[in-house]
RNA sequence: GGUUCCGUAGCUCAGCUGGAUAGAGCAACGCCCUUCUAAGGCGUGGGUCAAGCGUUCGAAUCGCUUCGGAAUCACCA
């Protein structure tokens, strides 16, 4: 039995045997104790006053003596006002280590078959422009949320929704008829997203231009857009390829596969993956189909004009458009469509869709219509929302060329990280070119995803390009470093012969316990990131485990102990750190170098 | 205007199922590399937890109000 569970229950009984009185377990406030004072666990005691009716003080030491009586794992204890702070014994922490080191996955649970399967959804790009800052944050909670709650013992399908189609697919697609000259990724050298990306910015630059040209001739900035040719030829494409043009729709393939050819190496280079792609132009219809099928059950209406609605006033929400008067569908449509689709795919336990919080209302909508639809998952769907990446500048706006480009971004990093290292000298100098590139590669991704992933997902966070490039402190790299040294240590202990199975000192120190409790904590830790969707929890917890053991490292020569069971403690102690670091930002999807 | 979210050190952020003197990192200043990796460690200074009221033994944390900021409320996606 765990010894926090140990604790609360003696407590209850140190109660019911002193007072006479049941005490419910889970009001039993029992909490680490804070640095400044002397123990491991602090338990509480001002809500006992009642039953005792006696001062704080003597409270805590009545169960204090009859704790330390009582368990055995309870070396002392000390009394501070109202709160009792009791002391571990060394050989409770020793055997707890010795437990954790067997347990190769500790903290993570086993996903069985009758695990329940959560679909998370996730990226959900345009096809239109390449990936940006705010994709880069989405993709990077995605994907470890889904590793979080896959430790939680849970079947997890991540997928992805591409927004396929629509007018702004045929603007780059009417630019690079128009302009393009036949350019491809294979004769330009540029990534497929990118390519398309700037057909799509050439389309703007030439419809302003084009508007400007008619307000010149008199118009009005509304007549001018309705009058623009380049718009309706814009939209005539789309009324072809809804209609299913050859043509059209071989240009649109053609061009959207070269995007997928450069998101495909966006991800990977993020590391993120997926287990299904859906792709609205396949779910488009389906939507529409489910919303006809509501129709004719009652669930929703259809006005004079031909459209259909749901009314959601009864629901505290007012009435929502899910099909135009001209029969086309809406976004709502869509995601309607999508949910169908996944739902025949797969027996969806719970959906999770980590989408920006611009949509809270959208997915609020989603909810309910999915639970009037039918679908069992729908009522109790989670939205994953998250905040906006911000600039020093303000918002991110295409326009003003104020867009952070992933692929961009993710160069720098790197860029920095082989600067930095080559600043710090010739650690590295054994290595192969090839391998010092790798160890930057991690460390530079390492650095961009923390700190994407550090901050509560609900706030909006300030990414400041220059002074976030920081390798310093609370970052990625100082957690990989940490377990860069676990590493080191052990190799040297290998060489030197050290057997961790001989741990049996007869002391250990303060933080070593303290160390101990913290790994102890880690499938709370996780259990806790999973109910919270809050993959920042994890990354805050790797950042304490890591600075806790990088101050204790400082004191300690372990390979020089006297010792040899203290000198075996160490390096079990340091390796269920290393072990603990790795799984941590294993969930996180940051990976660790064995040296840096 | 309605709804939702946010406001903690100069800056970026933790802490929020109510507990002890509110914590880190960055930035500033001062120490520490013949010691398993200095991308490190130690120290100093820095706070009206936006404001007020309430709940109670106890509030950054819970409730209400106000003030600031953001998002959303489309036959856009």
């Amino acid at each position: 039995m765990n010894i926090e569970t140990t604790l609360v229950q003696s407590v209850v009984e140190a109660i019911k045997s002193l007072y006479g009185t049941e005490f419910s377990a889970e009001k039993i406030q029992l909490q680490k104790t804070r640095k400044e004072f002397e123990g491991d666990y602090t338990v509480v005691v001002f809500p006992f006053l009642a039953l005792s009716k006696k001062r704080p003080e003597e409270t805590a030491q009545e169960i204090g003596e009859y704790l330390k009586n009582n368990v055995t794992a309870i070396s002392s204890f000390n009394v501070v006002k109202g709160f009792l702070n009791l002391a571990i014994s060394a050989n409770y922490w020793v055997d707890l280590l010795n437990e954790i080191d067997k347990d190769e996955k500790w903290g993570i649970t086993p996903v069985t078959e009758n695990s329940p399967l959560v679909m998370v959804e996730y990226s959900s790009p345009n096809t239109n422009k390449p990936l940006h800052l705010g994709h880069i944050r989405n993709n990077l909670l995605g994907y470890a949320l889904s590793n979080i709650i896959e430790a939680n013992g849970n079947k997890v399908v991540k997928t992805n929704i591409v927004n396929d189609r629509g007018i702004h697919i045929c603007k780059s697609m009417l630019a690079w008829l128009k302009w393009g000259e036949g350019e491809t990724p294979a004769s330009s050298g540029k990534k497929g997203d990118h390519l398309i990306g700037d057909y799509y910015v050439a389309f703007d630059k030439h419809y302003k231009a084009e508007l400007n040209e008619l307000m010149e001739k008199g118009m009005s900035k509304e007549e001018a857009e309705a009058a623009s040719p380049l718009m309706a030829e814009a939209r005539e494409m789309l009324v072809k390829w809804e209609a299913g043009d050859k043509e059209v729709r071989a240009l649109w393939e053609k061009m959207n596969n070269w995007v997928y050819e450069g998101f495909d190496e966006t991800y990977k280079r993020l590391g993120v993956d997926f287990d299904k792609i859906y792709y609205e132009s396949d779910t488009y219809l389906v939507g529409k189909e489910t919303v006809l099928g509501g129709l004719e059950k009652g669930i929703f209406y259809r006005r004079e004009d031909e459209s259909v609605w749901a009314d959601l006033k009864n629901d505290g929400l007012d009435e929502k458009l899910l099909l135009r008067s001209d029969g086309t569908s809406v976004y709502m449509t869509q995601d309607i469509g999508t949910a169908q689709l996944r739902f025949r795919d797969y027996p969806i336990d719970k959906m999770v869709y980590v989408v920006g919080n611009e949509q809270n209302y959208h997915f609020q909508v989603l909810s309910l219509l999915l639970d009037k639809l039918g679908f069992s998952w729908g009522k109790g769907l989670v939205h994953f929302s998250y905040g906006m990446v911000e600039l020093p500048e303000g918002k991110m706006k295409s326009r003003e060329g104020t867009v952070v480009d992933a692929d961009d971004l993710m160069d720098e990093m790197i860029g920095t990280a082989r600067e930095t290292s080559e600043e710090l000298g010739n650690k590295l100098n054994d290595l192969t070119e090839e391998e010092k590139a790798n160890i930057n590669r991690i460390i530079g991704l390492g650095a961009l995803k923390y700190f994407m992933l550090k901050v509560d997902a609900r706030k909006n966070m300030l990414f400041n390009p220059k002074e976030s490039i920081d390798f310093n402190g609370n970052t990625g790299p100082f957690i990989q470093y940490t377990y860069a040294r676990t590493r080191s240590i052990e190799r040297k202990a290998d060489e030197a012969g050290v057997n961790r199975n001989n741990a049996k000192p007869e002391t250990i120190s303060e933080k070593e316990c303290a160390i101990i409790r913290m790994l102890n904590d880690y499938p709370a830790i996780v259990r806790q990131a999973g109910t919270d969707y809050s993959p920042s929890g994890i990354a805050n917890y790797a950042y304490e485990l890591a600075k806790e053991y990088n101050q204790f490292y400082h004191d300690f020569s372990i390979l020089r102990e006297e010792n040899e069971a203290t000198k075996a403690f160490r390096i079990l102690l340091t390796h269920n750190v290393g072990k603990i670091i790795k799984s941590a930002m294993n969930l996180l999807g940051i990976e660790v170098p064995e040296r840096m």
